[in-house]
DNA sequence: CCACAACCGGAAGGCTTTTTCCACTTGCGG
DNA sequence: CCGCAAGTGGAAAAAGCCTTCCGGTTGTGG
């Protein structure tokens, strides 16, 4: 079919004239396209992916046709729309990787994410479904979730994040959150966070390390034996 | 408990076998009515509230123009509908105030609702919307409202429950594990107990009661000065 | 048993959104 | 500057849902 010449060129904007692959488009044709991509963009984010592909036509000042010509489908539009915030996403994820500590790094990962869902409905749905034809969004999918899961074993070796945690948490607070923001729309935008400090909170193991480290057991028998620390055999 | 139907022949006056005031129904047409609702109950409860109208009238074995007579707006149907459903709803709440461990009537109840939105997901869309002109369901609403917030105050008195929690949080937990439902579908059954796990614990206050009660300060003075019970002045 | 009001089901009208089609316009290579 | 394929906008068809309307049916009181 079509979508082998995905690979085109894979840096984010100032692309070549032509879309991806095939031949150029017409100047005026890539101006519309470009067009469409900004108008879509706001409006996804403002309502979420399921406005009618008429609105985002209107927004763009082109005509209906002009927009399924371009894009045939709406996944179509949802691949080139979310690209670069897809981008993001996963950037993120690698960012939080390069985090000194891995803790910090897990959690400023979460809510960089569930803020990225609560300023953007279209991108909170984007995560909480799949699009099998909008390829480049799903390839970039999948490279933060492999990068969240080595956060993840990171995060666990601190102690700091319970063992029992799983990726397919991440994937339930993604879902609860979009919940969460459907739901309060522009009203109460501070739900969001809350929903995220409470999560966080429980994904947090038992606090163990905010107490001292315990003192050495031989040490502490020969305390109690009342014996000298050089006096040992 | 109460009955099935809205026959409702205690709490609400006047009913007898008509709807809801006017004139009694033909048997016939009640009998149709009772369809459409049990209809519209399993079909709610499988798919949502947004099920087409003419779906429910399919299911109940009747005309789409039957449907309508009986219930001009689909917040008609629902009123009629979720009305058990919202009995056991506030129900839950007075129950969980009769618990003689409000920490565990206060969990108890979370559970019970989140769970009660996982079985049945139009109850999720009623407990995360308002809709005004179903007088009955909101009624009930505010009934259990109210009776929650008692459960609060008790369970913040046993000291388990965070003093920060709000009653707003509840109405989060309910959005976000609506928004879990619905994007796990029939599948993944086991995410909503998740959620709600994580956030029971997260709404824990940090652990104080695991430890015995403390001494009496006074007590503790005394035995600090190497004073004896009995020698106080 | 009869008359009639209540009731019924499905067709039709109206609205929204998706998708296709077509007559007209325009950038661009020669 | 010209020809034409690429491009354009809007109309129209298709599909789905809500709501109303209407000719025919049926329970029910007399």
């Amino acid at each position: 079919m079509m979508g082998f010449m995905s690979s085109a060129d894979h840096d984010t904007p100032g692309q070549g004239p032509c879309p991806s692959g095939g031949a150029p488009l017409r100047v005026d044709a890539e101006r519309n396209r470009e067009r469409i991509i900004a108008a879509a963009r706001t409006t996804f984010a403002a309502e979420g992916i399921d406005v009618p592909m008429s609105a985002v036509a209107r927004a763009a000042g082109v005509g209906i046709a002009t927009l399924f010509r371009r894009f045939p489908t709406r996944e179509d539009l949802l691949d080139a729309v979310f690209a670069d915030t897809m981008h993001t996403y996963a950037d993120a994820a690698e960012k939080a990787l390069a985090d000194r500590d891995p803790w910090n790094g897990f959690t400023g990962y979460i809510r960089t994410v569930c803020s990225m869902q609560a300023t953007n409905r279209g991108f909170a749905d984007i995560l909480t479904m799949t699009f099998p034809a909008a390829t480049h969004l799903e390839e970039l999918r999948a490279r933060a979730y492999h990068d969240f899961l080595e956060l993840i074993d990171r995060a666990k070796a601190t102690g700091r994040l319970r063992p029992d945690f799983t990726d397919q948490d991440m994937v339930i607070l993604l879902m609860a959150n979009a919940g969460v923001i459907a739901a309060t729309a522009h009203a109460a935008p501070e739900s969001s966070p809350r929903l995220v400090a409470y999560m966080i909170q429980a994904f947090t193991a038992p606090q163990p390390e905010t107490l001292p480290p315990p003192p050495d057991p031989d040490a502490l028998a020969h305390a109690m034996l009342g014996l000298s620390c050089d006096r040992s055999p």
